[in-house]
DNA sequence: TTTTGTGAATCGATTCACAGCG
DNA sequence: CGCTGTGAATCGATTCACAAAA
């Protein structure tokens, strides 16, 4: 029945904010399917967790359903969005127009309202061209371009020997968080968000237990 | 003083499968550049993380050091790749030759002793191809080539349409873990391991933090 | 000294279990 | 009834803190 921008007394977690993000799609899909309203066993089943997770994850963002007909979806999408970012424009810079880079930007498409508003590489001959809806600058171009664009969010697509020189100079560009693709982990100042996809590790872990199960 | 091959009484947890492939790959960029021996809270800092957490990691697996001199690199990371599946082979399938796909297989080259062995797509003009090493099949061909091979790993970078048929054959075609690049939770039989790539998540969560710290 | 190895304490995240409600 | 909201219990992961070793 409630919560729409709320000032939120506690710190969100971060597996919290991850599993949001995952019911919110889940959440939009069921909508183009019709649905209105949705049962906590009904969103776990979809996100493959527990009913008791999702309340407790819904509770920690302070929204509410009914015991009689459960979540309204439109509404929680609402609030869900109004907690992540969804609800402003977030600007957001690649650095790294490699296979890697390349992907991601395909990948990530031009979605609001999250919108790759510059992507950056040494490699000069890169300049000028659009890729994916997506401008390309010299890198020297960095802090001009990030300032202009308003961006505070990096992706960092490099090779793992430049990583921590780009992580620098996009912080110095005011980045307030970072994506880092590259096996490194970064140094960074307290306080600054980084969120490491390490494809090295991920499949380490998957061959570790395959292994572990097939033996 | 250490860390014989074989038998794990207790199971590792994830997080330490993890944080073991991330030290095996800073002890390896140590050892190119001379060192020999390493203190915990060394790695630690190469790791950005703590000694403790290095000495409980390390502990885990049953590698001991000498409070003199620290760890012996060398067998460290003998001991972590006979943890991981570092040691043996392992064969691995990429399902989806798309612009993701393609990044994947750049991205691992095929550094032994993890090999992409195959990979397969539903567009048939793909099959033949040979992308950085790894040769492109029919997703027709998957069962037989599968067996052929010897895999157990099975990447999917397809879209999330498709996503659960593809791990379904992926299973039916005998692998034991999955790396899964496409935004959907796969419902898999219990035991299955699956370690699951969020790009949106992992964007999501940056775009969060960015914000709540920006504001 | 300095550093390892580790039991115990702490912290955080998940799950249980049940009161309250429609 | 079956469901939500939530305090309390549990589970797991990290950190503390110190004895033992060199």
């Amino acid at each position: 029945m409630n919560s729409l921008p709320r000032t939120f007394p506690a710190r969100i977690p971060v597996n919290t904010i991850g599993r949001l993000s995952l019911y919110r799609r889940l959440l939009l899909e069921q909508l183009g399917v019709g649905a209105r309203q949705i049962y906590s066993h009904q969103l776990a089943g979809l996100a493959v967790s527990t009913a008791a997770q999702v309340r407790r994850d819904l509770m920690t963002i302070g929204f509410s359903g009914s015991p009689r007909k459960g979540y309204a979806i439109q509404e929680l999408v609402d609030a869900i969005s109004a907690v992540l970012a969804r609800s402003v424009e977030t600007s957001v810079a690649l650095v790294g127009v490699g296979n890697l880079g390349r992907a991601i930007l395909a990948y990530y498409g031009n979605r609001q309202p999250i919108r790759f508003a510059a992507a950056f590489d040494r490699a000069p001959e890169k300049a000028g061209r659009i890729l994916h809806g997506c401008r390309c600058y010299p890198a020297e171009a960095m802090a001009d371009v990030m300032a202009r664009e308003n961006i505070h969010v990096g992706v960092i697509a490099v090779p793992a020997a430049e990583a921590q020189a780009v992580a620098d100079q996009l912080i110095l560009a005011g980045v307030k968080g970072l994506l880092n693709f590259a096996p490194v982990r970064l140094r960074v100042p307290a306080g600054l968000y980084v969120e490491n996809v390490d494809l090295m590790m991920a499949l380490d872990k998957v061959a570790y237990y395959a292994h572990e199960l097939h033996s």
